[in-house]
DNA sequence: CTCGTCCCCTGGGAGC
DNA sequence: TGCTCCCAGGGGACGA
């Protein structure tokens, strides 16, 4: 699920109930999620006041008191929801598994559960001071959104590189936060080809992109992200950003850029959809 | 190194 | 209805 904009969503929804609040019981259902649970996780939460939600790539960073920081990925199917009033502990509709996986308990009294179907997402505790250095983080590329980013910095990223620009811009080291979603849709904002060699963009092309990432970006943050099944704000609201895709699963339908007439083609690069309009992205 | 392929897991939708 | 097959927002482990 979840790109850049739904895990800032996300990290949004979640503030009021972490920043500044204490973990007075936490719960794992289950050893693992994608990996085990670090050792001794529930001890290492129990008691631990919050002190600010960040967010780096796809990661959500909870720095807690104790010098730790919860490092929490949402994998594909992710997803956080706030009960300000607790619903009960192992509520399963119809008898089916709640995937309700790991559960927050506030000294507020606010519960925060994580639910990950498919549990490709993952949580470690982290040093805070060595966060940087960890193989987590330690090779994760410029934040888009962030005050360093811009054409002269995404061309530095992509310079030298053979592969598609497509799979370039999903490489977390080159740029930090993209997905599927949001490279198909920038790249047919700036009107490139997602098969181009990623190494061959002339400045003005990296200029177009580079606008065309931040802009994708910030417009879909803006809509709470896009909701194609599993993403929900943490009020359980969807977002709406799909509503505005231009290219992303529209195979078949018309290009959207003025006087265009194309259509929107569907290629596979890297064992994934690519979408994309062949008549104006080059 | 850098690239492409396969795989982890569950559920939803299409097609028969 | 109920199969079966295919596909899905991420990314780590491989092998070439």
């Amino acid at each position: 699920m979840p790109e850049l904009p739904e895990v800032e969503t996300v990290r949004r929804g979640l503030s009021p109930s972490f920043v500044g609040a204490r973990i007075a019981r936490a719960e794992a259902r289950r050893p693992n999620l994608r990996f085990p649970f670090p050792e001794r996780f529930v001890a290492r939460l129990e008691g631990r006041r919050v002190q600010d939600l960040r967010r780096r790539a796809k990661y959500l960073l909870a720095d807690l008191d104790s010098g730790e920081t919860l490092a929490m990925h949402l994998g594909m199917s992710g997803s956080f929801r706030v009960e300000e009033q607790p619903v009960g502990q192992f509520y399963h509709p119809r008898g089916k598994p709640s995937h309700d996986h790991v559960v927050f308990d506030f000294e507020s009294g606010a519960r925060v559960v994580y639910n990950d179907p498919r549990r490709f997402g993952f949580m470690d505790l982290i040093e805070t001071v060595r966060l940087d250095k960890h193989p987590l983080f330690a090779d994760i590329g410029m934040e888009p959104l962030g005050p360093e980013f811009n054409a002269a910095a995404l061309a530095a990223a992509l310079e030298g590189s053979r592969a598609p620009l497509k799979a370039a811009l999903l490489d977390q080291r080159r740029i930090a936060g993209l997905g599927n979603i949001y490279v198909c849709e920038a790249l047919h904002d700036a009107r490139l080809s997602p098969m181009r060699e990623a190494g061959s963009l002339k400045r003005s092309e990296t200029t177009k992109l580079a606008r065309a990432i931040k802009q994708v970006l910030e417009a879909a943050i803006e809509a709470g992200g896009s909701t194609l099944r599993d993403h929900r704000q943490t009020d359980g609201q969807l977002g709406y950003f799909q509503h505005n895709f231009a290219v992303y699963d529209r195979e078949g339908a018309a290009c959207g850029h003025t006087r265009c007439g194309g259509i929107v083609s569907r290629a596979v690069q890297a064992g994934r959809s690519t979408f994309y309009c062949g008549a104006c992205q080059s």
